[in-house]
RNA sequence: GCGGAGUUAGCUCAGCGGUAGAGCAUCUCGCUUACACCGAGGGGGUCACAGGUUCGAAUCCUGUACUCCGCACCA
């Protein structure tokens, strides 16, 4: 093991080799064997269209630990990767594409249209995978799946035609919420509401035969060219008479009625009056229906005022003719008043276009029959919301959930697999037809609409996987395990697949479903371009290298949203550089191979090889424990504070004396480089899920059995490794070091005046330990004697540490004012504590009520406090 | 309006019934042959507020005040 490690860690010289490493073994890849414990997961599909943002590397690298942990824990273990075709947002860029030529794809026609899609998609799908190399995922690439996939199409149509069959879909004309920007119907939860000023303008309605006005309020003026009606609440005492009157609609001139609505209409706001546009908004639509008003469609479905607006509106689009409807009222004095208002608009997320209801003839998904199974399997614990708060959300939207306007007016998805012939029959199949069953017609054509892409990602589990065929991937590794994603697609995606994975397959898509927070910036501030807070991945990657990018993730994924900034990648960027020296350190003093180093004799260890194997041991426990809870955070940090904090600060620092030669025999110091062998392959071991890379570069080095370190097994706590008493003393140990280290800054002593350090011990076992192990507190206190049970002096610095009486002795008496200080803070603490104690020991209902644990630790730290507080008085 | 979450050290957050924690920042000392992306040490919190339960509450309950996130409504 002469190779050693270079002298500086630089991720980018190594970690796109090690993928390689990865690849060409085939790592990622599970065996196709039935009777091992699988574990399987599925990616939530980027977007083809993608660049991948922080978001996507959070997910990445949360699936990646579970991945590699399961894998090497011994499961045979699937993550399944792949891509979304994405409908409107992959369609949207090559518009713009087009539009940078000048054309439009209205101008290319559909075929062409959706050809340059592919040829793009071609182009661009390697992208994605490639960067979720650069960050270390271990998917296993063989299995790489498209949403447009011929098979995952099949999936698409299968399913369709079954529902179908089965009455759950249907086509029917209703009121959607059309965006005139991407001229498609789109579903209730992609309309998104953003608070917005507008004005709330009052215009005057002449009724008919009378000098009455009515007097109504909107925001929305040229819907009025479709007015239809004016309804008031049945039971308002201002309006009863009216009702079933008309009105004479400026503008148009149209008279219409005057109706009682009370579902419509709350009398306590506005005017109590309300003005019908049956075609252009959801409540007026079902007004409308109840009291079978016309409905006038005044907007078209690119935004612009048809025919049936008048002149001069017709061609204009919405938002000028509002502004031309609203000049016209003020002009013949039927405009009352202007006011500034404040309301929620809905948008096309995508595109942020203003929503335009609008009546067409789409088709839906009647949920209901799928929502209630799906909300059962929750509520019973067969699929688990991780954390667990966001079930009432989840439950939330299940129960009030509205049917699901699944087709969309584009050209890139999967085309619905509907037929009409030339008499009107409706066919829907799985395959083409090449006549109509019912009436023979060969003029058959296919519905031009394609399907919500979420229609095909809720089949993603199992579709992925050859379903409807039952192969031997969907046999071994359908259901999946676990589902990683962020809340915001809980209903767009996450209910789907429930809904969808339980209708078709009869099982759950998976059994847990963890849900992530957001990356936010470090004020918690969301990321966004135009604020310039965006950290993206690749560049940090670039950097400071994927481990330290990961790690910072992982160790800040407490559950809730992710603060996120250039200074803590710093920080856990220090941390991966000192796993780095710390490795190469101890393998400049390595001089055996893992694979044959020989078992380890508990027998032979001392205290200090005992303490380290327990410590790493609790680390192993948490690490384990942690992981099976999916808290990253405490995992994380648990290996942190191990590895920085223990192996590398107290153990490597109580090792040197032995390597070096200042100290023990050459027996000792094998024994002591075959400890150091092993808790750094363990470490490294328990590290590699967070931090592949440069644990796979430190471990090849080590000389292991195996090839590669993710398939290496995942340590385990082992309880024979547990040592309490060798914790206690060591911990005793370190605590005389820091006492020592702190008198000597305190006094104004250099680093290179040495003193005596007295420890007073109760039995012969600790007498020998401290005996053996003076040299630990000679070299790291750099003292230069520990005297054991010998009376001490004294003009020593008394203290009890862990429960021994200790003494300092200085060459001459200093005592600093800073040092006096101390002191006096130090007695006062716990004179402060031994009060408290004393009381709560006194008082009868704690000794009877508290656990005997509680009570004894009490005593025990009675007693521990009254012996110090009296050395410390000597010290004044 | 309905639902959920939050309020702990200067900042970002853990802890969620038994002596207040981490990272970053800050201050002091130190380039000791793994690492200055370092080491040693220090300072810093009446755990939002008010009640209650308990031997004991940052931790459980109730209320208040802000903050955030969903959903619904908005003529």
């Amino acid at each position: 093991m002469k190779e050693e490690l270079a002298k500086r860690y630089e991720p980018a010289e190594f970690e796109q080799r090690i993928y390689q490493f990865w690849e060409r073994g085939e790592y990622f890849t599970p065996v196709l064997d039935r009777d091992r414990p699988k574990f399987s997961i599925v990616i939530p599909p980027p977007n083809v269209t993608g660049r991948l943002h922080i978001g996507h590397a959070l997910v990445n690298t949360l699936q990646d630990i579970v991945v590699r942990w399961k894998r090497m824990s011994g499961f045979n273990t699937l993550w399944l990767p792949g891509t979304d075709h994405a409908g409107i947002a992959t369609q949207m860029v090559v518009d713009r594409e087009l539009a940078k030529e000048g054309i439009s794809r209205f101008d290319l026609g559909r075929e062409k249209f959706v050809e340059r899609i592919w040829q793009w998609k071609e182009q661009h799908a390697g992208l994605i995978k490639d960067q979720l190399t650069r960050l270390g995922s271990s998917a296993d690439w063989t299995r790489e799946r498209f949403t447009l996939d011929q098979g995952l199409s099949r999936a698409v149509r299968h399913v369709f035609v079954r529902l179908y069959e089965d009455g759950l879909i249907y086509r029917d004309l209703a009121m959607v919420n059309w965006c005139p920007f991407c001229r498609t119907a789109i579903s209730d939860i992609e309309v998104e509401y953003r608070e917005r000023n507008g004005k709330l303008w009052e215009i005057e309605y002449p009724v008919v035969g009378s000098d009455r006005r009515l007097k109504v309020a909107t925001t929305r003026p040229e819907t009025m060219l479709g007015d239809t009606a004016v309804a008031v609440h049945p039971d308002d005492e201002r309006y009863k008479e009216l009702i079933g009157g008309k009105v004479q609609l400026p503008i148009t001139n149209r008279i219409v009625p005057i109706i009682a609505d009370a579902i419509l209409v709350d009398p306590q706001f506005g005017t109590g009056v309300v003005k019908v546009t049956p075609a252009h908004d959801k409540n007026d639509y079902e007004s409308g229906l109840r009291h079978d008003l016309a409905q006038i469609q005044v907007i078209d479905e690119t935004g612009k005022m048809t025919a049936a607006a008048g002149q001069p509106f017709e061609g204009m689009d919405r938002f000028e003719a509002r502004k031309a409807v609203i000049r016209r009222l003020d002009d013949e004095g039927f405009l009352v008043s202007t006011k500034e208002y404040a309301n929620a608009v809905g948008v096309h997320g995508k595109c942020d276009t203003d929503i335009e209801p609008m009546i067409s003839r789409q088709w839906f998904v009647r949920i209901e029959p799928l929502a209630k199974p799906a909300i059962e399997a929750v509520r019973s614990g067969t699929v688990q919301i991780i954390p667990q708060s966001w079930e009432a959300t989840y439950f939330n939207w299940m129960e009030n959930i509205r049917d699901w306007t699944i087709s969309r007016q584009l050209w890139w998805g999967h085309r619905i697999p509907a037929y009409y012939c030339e008499n009107g029959h409706t066919i829907v199949t799985e395959v083409e037809p090449a006549k109509c069953p019912e009436c023979g017609s060969t003029v058959i054509t296919q519905d031009p609409d394609v399907l919500d892409t979420w229609f095909s990602s809720g089949l993603w589990p199992f579709s992925t996987m050859g379903w409807p065929d039952k192969t031997p991937d969907y046999e071994i590794f359908y259901p999946t395990d676990l589902l990683i994603t962020a809340f915001d697609i809980l209903f767009f995606w996450v209910a789907r697949m429930i809904m969808m994975g339980l209708k078709f397959t009869g099982r759950a898509p998976f059994s847990q479903v963890y849900i992530h927070g957001l990356v936010r910036d470090e004020h918690g501030d969301k990321m966004s371009k135009t604020k310039g807070n965006v950290i993206d991945p690749l560049t940090v990657i670039d950097e400071a290298g994927a481990d330290a990018l990961r790690f910072t993730l992982a160790i800040n994924n407490t559950g809730r949203d992710i603060p996120l900034g250039k200074s803590s990648i710093a920080g856990y960027s220090a941390f991966v550089n000192k796993i780095w020296n710390a490795s190469r350190f101890a393998l400049m003093h390595l001089d055996v191979e893992l694979k044959n180093a020989g078992s380890i004799e508990r027998d032979d260890l001392g205290t200090v090889e005992r303490w380290i194997l327990s410590r790493l041991n609790s680390a192993t426990r948490e690490v384990n424990r942690n992981l099976s809870i999916y808290r990253f955070d405490e995992a994380s940090s648990t290996l942190y504070q191990f590895f920085w904090h223990e192996f590398c600060d107290w153990y490597l620092e109580m090792v040197k004396p032995v390597l070096l030669g200042r100290h023990g025999s050459d027996e000792d110091r094998g024994r002591t480089k075959r400890v150091l062998l092993e808790v750094l392959d363990r470490s490294l071991r328990l590290l590699h899920p967070f931090m592949p890379f440069v644990t796979e570069e430190i471990w090849q080095k080590l000389g292991g059995v195996e090839p590669s370190i993710m398939v290496a097994p995942y340590p385990i706590a082992e309880d024979i490794l547990e040592d309490a008493e060798a914790e206690r003393l060591m911990s005793g140990v370190q605590a005389m070091i820091t006492t020592v280290r702190n008198a000597r800054a305190e006094r104004g002593f250099t680093p290179k005046d040495r003193f005596k350090l007295y420890v007073n011990v109760s039995n012969d076992r600790e007498a020998a330990f401290f005996t053996t192990c003076s040299y630990l507190l000679n070299d790291l206190a750099r003292l230069d004697a520990t005297i054991v049970n010998q009376p001490i002096p004294e003009a020593a610095q008394h203290d009890v540490i862990s429960g021994f009486p200790i003494g300092i002795v200085f060459p001459e008496k200093v005592i600093t004012q800073e040092q006096i200080e101390r002191t006096q803070r130090e007695i006062e603490k716990s004179r402060k504590e031994l009060a408290g104690l004393d009381t709560k020991l006194a008082n009868d209902q704690f000794v009877r009520n508290a656990p005997p644990a509680v009570v004894q630790g009490a005593q025990a730290r009675q007693i521990e406090l009254r012996a110090r507080l009296e050395k410390l008085e000597k010290n004044q």
